[in-house]
RNA sequence: GCCCCCAUCGUCUAGUGGCCUAGGACACCACCCUUUCAAGGUGGCGGCACGGGUUCGAAUCCCGUUGGGGGUGCCA
């Protein structure tokens, strides 16, 4: 090996997506990562993933894999051959410094000596707010306490934004901001700007808050002799307040959603469709849309330009959509892994279709079904369950007792079930609705579950008559007693 | 305070001057179906923030007001 590494660079767009390492991996991260994604894969460009670990205070190795792995779940996976990196922003610190060093020699830099108070208490002075470029002539070198600030120029800025249009910022009204700390190392602005140059970024695509950074990131590019590159800031997400979606009051955390049994693809329909609709939606008459739909018609330009209420209650709803589109076989493999390690795959796989289209969230799989797996003659709380409204009516107690009769002799298959309770409750001319509620509780606990008769299948004769026994035996006793 | 962005049903949105009596989705309500609960089907409730213009015609264009949001760091 011989000099250095030149990239290989594929020929299209170069979008980039820059998270700063947390714990966690917000969602609205992953909207942004998502829109670049698409848009790279479609133009057959490339997605740079660059971490931003240049706050040390914040930074730590396993973070970065968390990042990779949150992408990876929702199909943003670095074994793609539109994925580039991850590049990391800490590794480029001597160019964000020569860069510095570059405008400070071409006079479009300087060094300040001012202090926060000293700045504050000139505002405070002369009626103005921020720093008044007080140090720009003073011609002082580098020093203990300077720090090196961008001699923002006179004039206009115009922002060329994808999903806003032209922007336009009165240079007047942006101070000469800081590009290297005091401390000698640079602030986010230039090296975000530094390292989108390096790695030949064409194509900026972020959450609306960095709009106001913008004007000073293009100056930038054009102080380091560069074209700036097409920049697309797509409303925030916010919540029930309409504030931005914070870590601190909201559930945030992609990995959250991921555990609580939300499936990536109905994460991934739901962020897409925040903020932009397919073409043909509506017409079809249904929000749910696959990737490769997504990737094929996405356009930055039809992204809606207010911010949108990231709604828990509809990302639900496309969830259990997903979850009934699953073919049955990948439903139970999926659920099962929501399962405790000793219940029996083969009961559950018995009982899967009829939860399938119940759920909400893969999680809520157990709960729904833990009655079949309640070990063999183990005891229910039949004192609770006799209190139960199911047992009220005076026909309760006999129609059981005659259930238990049947079903020492009925075939053991839902249908027959079914059957033998219709014939046992027409002698006591209540409908079927009504009658098999004892019968649930009795069985399973409680007063809703899953279909009766294919639950009792899945049971087996032995425990359904031990229940059914035990119930008619507490019941007993509760009225007797009363 | 200053700068910037935004404004259609409760929510997400379609709508780019006539096709809008404003469409769809989620939520909600009712009915149907029904083995409880779901799912499914049918129907319903519900909106162009306000005020001025421009135009034969405005949800759509312009101005203003109001309201919301973002940014104003030697955080990213």
């Amino acid at each position: 090996m011989t000099g250095s590494v030149v990239p290989v660079m594929t020929p299209g767009p170069r979008f980039r997506f820059a998270p700063s390492p947390t714990g966690s991996f917000h969602v609205g991260g992953a909207r942004t990562a998502l829109q670049n994604w698409a848009l790279a894969r479609r133009l057959g460009g490339t997605f740079v993933l660059r971490i931003e670990d240049t706050d040390e205070a914040r930074n730590r190795p396993e973070w970065t894999q968390g990042i990779i792995d949150a992408l990876a779940w929702i199909g943003v996976s670095s074994d793609d051959d539109h994925f580039e990196g991850p590049h990391f922003q800490s590794g480029y610190a001597d160019a964000h410094l020569a860069a510095a060093q570059r405008l400070l020699d071409d006079g479009l830099a300087y060094y300040c000596d001012l202090t926060v108070e000293q700045i504050d208490a000139r505002a405070k002075e002369f009626g103005h707010s921020g720093y008044d470029g007080y140090s720009r002539d003073r011609n002082l070198g580098p020093g203990p306490g300077h720090v090196v600030r961008f001699r923002v120029p006179e004039g206009t800025t115009v922002v060329r934004d994808l999903v806003r249009g032209e922007v336009s910022f009165d240079n007047a009204t942006i101070e000469d901001f800081v590009l290297v700390r005091s401390n000698g190392t640079p602030v986010f602005l230039l090296a975000n700007v530094v390292d989108d140059i390096e790695m030949a970024i064409t194509d900026v695509v972020r959450a609306e808050e960095h709009l106001p950074n913008t004007p000073k990131q293009q100056m930038l590019w054009q102080a380091l002799g560069h074209e700036p590159p097409r920049w697309a800031h797509v409303p925030v997400l916010v919540n029930e307040q309409r504030k931005k979606l914070s870590k601190r009051r909201d559930k945030v955390a992609l990995e959250q959603y991921r555990d609580d049994g939300y499936l990536a693809d109905a994460m991934v329909n739901y962020l897409m469709t925040l903020g932009w609709t397919p073409p043909g939606a509506e017409a079809a008459g249904s929000e749910i849309v696959s990737w490769p739909e997504i990737e094929a018609a996405f356009r930055l330009e039809d992204v809606t330009h207010s911010p949108a209420f990231f709604d828990v209650k509809k990302l639900a709803a496309f969830n259990g959509d997903y979850i009934r589109r699953m073919p049955l076989a990948e439903f139970v493999e999926r659920a099962a892994q929501e399962l405790p390690i000793d219940w029996d795959r083969d009961r559950f796989a018995a009982i899967a279709p009829h939860i399938q289209e119940r759920l909400t969230t893969l999680r809520e799989v157990p709960e729904k079904i833990d009655f079949l797996f309640w070990p063999v003659g183990a005891p229910m709380d039949y004192e609770a369950a006799a209190r139960d409204k199911a047992f009220g009516a005076e026909w309760a107690l006999p129609l059981l007792t005659d259930v238990i009769a049947a079903y020492r002799e009925a075939p053991w298959t839902a249908d027959d079930l079914k059957v033998s309770l219709e014939a046992v409750m027409e002698r006591y001319e209540i409908k079927l609705g009504k009658a098999q509620a004892p019968v649930r509780v009795a069985v399973t606990g409680r007063s809703v579950g899953p279909p009766l008769f294919e639950s009792m299948e899945v049971l087996g004769r032995d425990e359904t008559l031990r229940r059914l026994s035990m119930a008619v035996e507490a019941v007993g006793a509760a009225s007797g007693g009363g």
